[in-house]
DNA sequence: ACCCAGAATGAATGAATATTCATTCTTGAT
DNA sequence: ATCAAGAATGAATATTCATTCATTCTGGGT
C-alpha cells in the first residue's frame, strides 16, 4: 500500500511527465505490487501479463524482471503482501492494546473484516484468485497458512478471554474460532461472487448474529 | 461424471488400444469435461492448456475445438457442470422426499456438503479456481449465482419448516441460511488451503455445532 | 561541471499455446 | 462388399507472452 488510506486506486503517471525517474528499489517494488493487485482484480489472475502490470504501473516491461526476478516471483510477493496486510490488520486489532473492552474489540474486528478496507472488490478478488490456485501451488498454500495460523491463534486467545470473562459454559474457543473464521471467509466469497444476493450490510448482520449467539453478554 | 461413483478419477486409455474410436458427441463432451476437472485440480486453472486437457482425455488436440468451439467455452461448460453437480445434489437432498425427518435431512445435507464426494480436493480446487476468476469474469458469476440462488431458496424453505416444527423463537430463516451457506463455503476453503490446520472431521463438527445452536431439538 | 553507478528502457528473442483444416479413419446403412 | 457421413487426427499457423540485454538516462558525489 502506498497511500495512507490503504487504497490501491490508480497509477499516478504524473500527467505531462514522460521523463524517466529513478526511485529506490523498495518504492518500485511496492509500485509494481500495487499494479499487480489492480490487474488481478480487473482481469483475473490467469489473464495477468507482465506487459499489463508494467503498463498499469506506468513503467517499462524490463523493470519487473529487474526488481523481481520473474513473474512467478512477483505474483508470490504480491500474495505475501496481501496476506500480510489482511492478517496483520486483524492481529493488531485482536491484540488490541487500544481497545480494552473485549466486546468492543470484537466489534472492531468485525468492522475490519467486513468493512471498507478489506471488502473492496479489488482485495477480495486478489485474495480468492490465489486461493483458487492454492490447490495446485504449494507455495501459495504455504504463504497463506503461515499468516493464517498466527491469526487463528490470536482469535482463539481472544475468545478464551471472552469466555472466561463472560463465564460462558459449553463453548469451545478453538472450535468457535474455526467457525467464525470460516464464516467470514464464506461471507467474503458471497460478496464477491453473488453481490446481488448478499449486501455488505447483511453480511455484517450474519456475522454479528454468529457472535451474539456465542457471546450474548458481549455483543449487544 | 461418467461412472456411477461420481468420481473423476482417470482417463481410461484402454491399455493396448491406440485404435481410433468414434463415440457420440455427448460422451466425448463429458470425457473432455472430466479431463478438464482433473487438469484444473492438478495444475490450477491458469496453467490449464488445451494440449494438457486433450492428452489427459487420451484424445487429440483438435477434438476440443470440435465439440466445444473454444477453450473459453470448454472452461465455461466445465464450471456449469461442476456447479450443477454440487448444487443439484444439495437441492435433491433438501427437497428430500426420501427423508421425512427434518433433522435427519439436515444431517444428510451436511454429509453431502462435507463428505467424501464434494470435499475431494479435486472438486474443491475446481470450485475455488472459478471463484477466484469470478471477480473478473461476469460469465462465471452468472453461472454460479443462477444455481446458487435456487439452492439458497431451498435451504431457506427447509429452515422455515424446521423453525415451525421446533417452534424456535427469534430465529430468522433467511439470515440463518445465509450464515450456514457461508460457513460451509468457508470450511471448504479451509480444507483446501490449510488442510493441516483443519481436518474434515473438525469441519463437520464445526458445521454441526452451528446447526445445533440454532436447532437444538433437531440436531443432537 | 563532470562522472559514473546503477536504475530504467523497450526492441528483440524464443518458447508456449489456441485454433485451423486438409487428411484419415470408422461405422452403420445399403 | 461398398459407400457416405461425419468423427478424429495432428502438423502447421499465427499469436501472445516472459525474459533478456545492449543501450540510454539520472542524480548524487566530487
Amino acid at each position: 500500500m502506498t497511500d495512507s488510506s490503504g487504497a490501491v486506486t490508480e497509477a499516478l503517471p504524473e500527467p505531462g511527465s514522460k521523463r524517466r525517474q529513478i526511485r529506490p528499489k523498495a518504492e518500485r517494488r511496492q509500485q509494481l505490487i500495487d499494479a499487480t493487485i489492480r490487474c488481478i482484480a480487473q482481469h483475473g489472475l490467469s489473464a495477468v501479463t507482465m506487459q499489463m502490470v508494467t503498463r498499469e504501473a506506468g513503467l517499462s516491461v524490463g523493470i519487473a524482471n529487474l526488481h523481481f526476478e520473474s513473474k512467478d516471483n512477483l505474483l508470490k510477493e504480491t500474495l505475501r503482501f496481501v496476506a500480510q496486510e489482511y492478517h496483520g490488520g486483524q492481529i493488531e486489532i485482536m491484540e488490541g492494546g487500544d481497545i480494552p473492552d473485549l466486546g468492543e474489540r470484537l466489534d472492531a474486528l468485525l468492522d475490519f473484516q467486513l468493512g471498507r478496507g478489506v471488502t473492496q472488490r479489488q482485495k477480495m478478488s486478489v485474495w480468492f484468485a490465489y486461493y483458487g490456485e492454492a490447490g495446485a501451488r504449494p507455495v501459495y498454500q504455504k504463504i497463506v497458512s503461515t499468516v493464517d495460523r498466527l491469526a487463528a491463534q490470536k482469535l482463539e486467545a481472544l475468545f478464551i478471554q471472552i469466555i472466561r470473562q463472560g463465564n460462558y459454559r459449553g463453548v469451545d474457543a478453538r472450535e468457535l474460532a474455526t467457525g467464525y473464521s470460516a464464516l467470514i471467509d464464506g461471507l467474503h466469497l458471497g460478496l464477491l461472487v453473488t453481490p446481488r444476493e448478499l449486501s455488505k450490510r447483511r453480511a455484517r448482520a450474519v456475522a454479528r448474529d454468529f457472535l451474539r449467539r456465542a457471546f450474548p453478554q458481549h455483543i449487544r
